[in-house]
RNA sequence: GGGCCCGUAGCUCAGUUGGUUAGAGCGCUACCUUGACACGGUAGAGGUCACAGAUUCGAGUUCUGUCGGGCCCA
């Protein structure tokens, strides 16, 4: 039963994290042990499967943990499906660093051993955020645990591709796509970051055939010149009307292009001509196909200029950039530099500039499956919380192009798609085909493409779930309830899997989404691995306790706003966890010393038991339904950072302040179970429950011991029943009074600090009072003499005398007998009171003196301010003639007693 | 260029539909090693709610503008 006196997760996390998975008690309910009851469903954002678990996961999860954990307790069917992504870019990246570091490459392996060689790395680190999570305590259903790339997604993808290829919604074609000459690979637009980088502005003068003027273009890279195929104006600007029509001669390739009107000429920028490059420009392109030009493409896929570009090629793209501005500058042609801020495209995997390429890819066309996605927002069925990203998901919505859904990788779904040799067909069917579907051919091929892994991602919500069979899970937990995930996989993800489940499963794919904040270091930065400000979950899980770490996060977890998280703040969640071991071995201790054995009700119980409850009982149950109303208000809302502050206050500044130490006072040696110590572990037994969900593994600990007597108790405490605010319970006049008792306590402690007495120096005082104030000091005499050290005289009426150490409130005047000398710091403070309260008072004067105000404020509030002011203008009274007091010569507090 | 969010105590943030003396945690100051806890106790100091207007009897809260910071999209 003796607990150390010094809180130590490491002694007893690791055993509730493994015997919670052994005994598979986070597993959903099966269909029939759970009839009638609600269902709470939500899927994980699968993490990166050869991932390891960062900052951003344990916020994730431990918001997720928070609210399945108190779904449970209440009683719903709960699924918390965990599982993961196979990351196609970065997990093929780390395999070919892998390969490079022993001097080869995937070509050299083949595409085969290459998979194979994924698939062992995937064996060797795939388990480790899993393992991670465990650790953690995150409470999923480890028997439905899915991989992106299991037999089953597989299924999904390929029914998925199919369907929407049969609709018309994938399509195969060429187009301006962005690549990324490292990753040898299409990319979306998504996966392309633009960033400002510093470049130049080079002016380049094109000969006008057939005259001696030019045309003066801006562009920042020369190198794509060699594939203009037109100079473009625009029809309004009269500089150059007359040029219409004609040609010029493009220098270097020498080749004759046309002059075309073209409205992407913006007159107002640079020259205000442009040149037109149709194979590596998307306006360009654009332009190009309004105007039927050619498009000649000059830079490869490996970034160098291609046959077309004559001398230059063979050359890196910036290497022939150089070459380029040189040449024209030595044949007259470039007319200046300027540095010029550009925004260029990088992959946003490795950070290579992006080059946009012509390019035949799979796509799929967006704007059907958006509309669809933008009115189930529009019409409530998803809700987004905090509800801005709202907007900025109809803006992405309602401005939506299509997707490039194939990437030359060989880490991913393979695109169901054949193509023949013979007649040029492509096939597409579910399972592989024997021959071309149009001539019958055996001579099909299969496209080499994967597809992005969002698109795999995209299903997670009910291809983890079995579809496209129908199973029963399906039909159980999809719609999902609930999604918890980060901002920056809004498009990438969120979307995608609203249009793509509506589009599937005709039905939404989660009712709710709640978008969590950013964690960052103590100077608001972001953590990153570069930067080197990571903090590792794992490392300070060890060092303050998985619960401390999920307090610290819950903490700064206001919707909406990003989490600091600083070991400072990581210390002190883990003094409350010692806080609350503490109270806890002094619950155990004193019951040893009264011979009481651990005891709960068996069922919650809200109210005080015994004949005539005692003030601190009726005031503690009083708080704790208070507490379970918050806390299940606060948890429903998404307002973690309000239920780890409610459950905070409650555990330390009720119960463990005021509540343990007024009942320290009733316990004596071998009382045995009387209705004090059914109160006290009755309350702290719920409120065990009530914080449960915030810090699973201290709770379970406890709880373990304080129920351990409770013969048909659950397993765990994870599956007891939430405690839900009993109206009964709340108890109105023990609030007040407790309020009282608490004011008469703290205004002796504060007079007994103010005049530097000693601590443990026994005084006496007086107490007077003409209301509720003179019962409750009477009723309590113990607690004001124990807990403010002073024993007082009580009195009913109004002091008669304002003097000497004398704590004036609206209730009541309590003074202290101390000796005259020590009176002096009381002035300060009497003055400082009379300064703020003469404000106050102005200020409620003039309000009360406002016609427009008597006449148009709601009645309560005039009366509140008239109330509020009778008590300021007795106190200020009383305080002025303390002070008075004070000035005389007589300093003798309760004058008549001596 | 278009859009979104944020400026409240030294720090991190709360502040629900406008309403009575603006809160919490940390930090800070003073005192206290009291038999649950110094990862503790008691008491205290600290804010012209970025700025300027407007609406209102009344604005931290609503509206407009300015300044400052962050983010997203092009």
């Amino acid at each position: 039963m003796q607990l150390d006196k010094v809180y130590e997760p490491q002694r007893f996390e690791p055993r509730w994290a493994q015997s919670w998975i052994d005994s598979g008690i986070f597993h959903a309910p099966t269909a029939e042990s759970s009839a009638g009851r609600d269902v709470f469903t939500l899927v994980i954002p699968p993490p990166n499967v050869t991932g390891s678990l960062h900052m951003g996961h344990m916020l994730e999860h431990t918001e997720i943990d928070v609210t399945i954990r108190w779904h449970r307790m209440r009683g719903d069917a709960t699924l918390w499906l965990p599982g993961t992504d196979h990351a196609g870019i970065a997990t093929q990246m780390v395999v070919e660093r892998q390969l490079a570091a022993e001097g080869t490459n995937r070509h050299a392996l083949g595409r085969e051993a290459f998979e194979e060689r994924v698939w062992k790395w995937k064996a060797e680190s795939g388990g480790t955020i899993k393992r991670q999570m465990i650790q953690v305590g995150a409470s999923c259903d480890w028997s439905r645990e899915r991989f992106t790339l299991d037999e089953g997604l597989n299924r999904a993808v390929r029914e998925t591709f199919c369907r929407l290829y049969e609709k018309g919604l994938i399509y195969r074609g060429t187009y301006m796509i962005n690549w990324c000459p490292r990753c040898q690979t299409a990319l979306s637009d998504l996966e392309v970051d633009h960033a400002a980088m510093p470049g130049s502005l080079w002016h380049i003068r094109y000969p006008v055939i057939g005259t001696d003027e030019f045309l003066t273009v801006a562009t920042t890279r020369p190198e794509s010149m060699l594939g203009d195929t037109a100079v473009a104006i625009n029809a309004r600007d009269t500089r150059y009307q007359h040029l219409h029509g004609k040609t010029v001669r493009l220098p270097l390739m020498d080749r004759e292009i046309p002059i075309v009107l073209d409205d992407m000429a913006d007159p107002e920028f640079g020259t205000g001509c442009v040149k037109v490059t149709p194979a590596h420009d998307l306006n360009d392109f654009e332009c190009g196909r309004r105007h039927n030009l050619p498009s000649i493409s000059v830079i490869d896929t490996h970034a160098r200029i291609t046959a077309a570009g004559g001398v230059y090629a063979g050359l890196d793209r910036y290497e022939a950039r150089k070459r380029i501005a040189a040449d024209l500058e030595q044949q007259g042609y470039l007319v200046k530099t300027e540095p010029y801020a550009l925004s260029a495209g990088q992959c946003q995997r490795c950070k290579t500039v992006v080059e946009p390429l012509v390019s035949t890819q799979w796509f799929c066309k967006m704007k059907p499956l958006a509309e669809p996605a933008i009115a189930c927002v529009e019409d409530d069925r998803i809700r987004f919380i905090p509800e801005a990203w709202t907007k900025t998901y109809f803006e992405w919505m309602r401005n939506i192009r299509d997707w490039c859904v194939s990437r030359q990788l060989w880490w991913g779904h393979r695109i169901p798609a054949w193509h023949c040799k013979d007649c040029g067909d492509v096939t597409v069917a579910r399972e592989t085909p024997a021959a071309c579907g149009s001539c019958q051919s055996a001579g099909i091929v299969q496209d080499p493409d994967v597809l992005d892994t969002w698109f795999s991602s995209g299903l997670w919500p009910f291809s983890t779930m079995g579809w496209p069979e129908q199973t029963e899970d399906l039909a159980r937990f999809y719609p999902t309830s609930l999604l918890i995930t980060g901002f920056d996989i809004l498009f990438f993800w969120v979307a995608r899997m609203i249009m793509l489940g509506l589009e599937m499963m005709g039905d939404v794919p989660f009712r709710q989404v709640y978008i969590h904040g950013l964690v960052r270091d103590a100077e608001r930065q972001k953590m990153s691995k570069t930067k080197g400000n990571v903090i590792d979950p794992l490392e300070v899980t060890v060092k303050y306790g998985t619960d401390a770490v999920r307090m610290s996060l819950l903490q700064g977890a206001a919707p909406g706003t990003d989490i600091v998280l600083t070991d400072e703040r990581m210390q002190t969640a883990r003094a409350f966890a010692n806080k609350i071991w503490n109270a806890a071995r002094f619950v155990f201790l004193k019951m040893e010393q009264s011979g009481v054995e651990p005891w709960v009700p068996g069922e919650v119980v809200m109210r005080p038991v015994g004949e005539s409850p005692s003030l601190e009982d009726r005031w503690i149950f009083s708080r704790l339904n208070r507490c379970a109303d918050q806390m299940n208000r606060s948890i429903a809302n998404y307002r973690y950072h309000e239920a780890a502050q409610t459950a905070w206050g409650f555990f330390w500044h009720e119960f463990c302040d005021w509540y343990v130490e007024l009942k320290k006072l009733r316990f004596t040696e071998g009382s045995g179970l009387t209705a004090d110590w059914k109160n006290m572990l009755t309350v702290f037994e719920s409120a065990l429950r009530l914080l449960h969900p915030v810090m699973p593994f201290l709770t379970e600990e406890l709880w373990q011991r304080v129920a351990a007597n409770w013969t048909v108790r659950p397993q765990s405490i994870a599956l007891t029943a939430y405690p839900q605010c009993d109206t009964a319970g709340i108890d109105e006049a023990a609030e007040s009074d407790m309020g009282l008792l608490q004011e008469i306590i703290t205004a002796a402690r504060n007079l007994r600090a103010e005049l530097k007495l000693d601590p443990k120096e026994q005084l006496s005082g007086v107490l007077y009072s003409s209301g509720r104030a003179l019962e409750v000091a009477g009723a309590e005499p113990e607690a004001v003499s124990k807990l403010a050290g002073v024993k007082l005289d009580l009195r009913a009426g109004q002091a008669p005398k304002l003097g000497g150490a004398m704590r004036a409130t609206p209730d009541f005047d309590l003074g202290l007998e101390v000796p005259a000398a020590q009176l002096e710091v009381l002035r300060k403070r009497l003055e400082k009171e009379i300064e703020q309260l003469d404000k106050t008072i102005a200020n409620s004067q003039r309000q009360l003196g406002d016609e427009k105000f008597l006449s148009r404020a709601p009645d309560h509030v005039v009366a509140g301010i008239r109330e509020k002011l009778a008590e300021y203008e007795s106190q200020v009274a009383k305080s002025r003639e303390s002070l008075a007091a004070l000035g005389g010569a007589h300093l003798n507090l309760a004058g008549e007693r001596t």
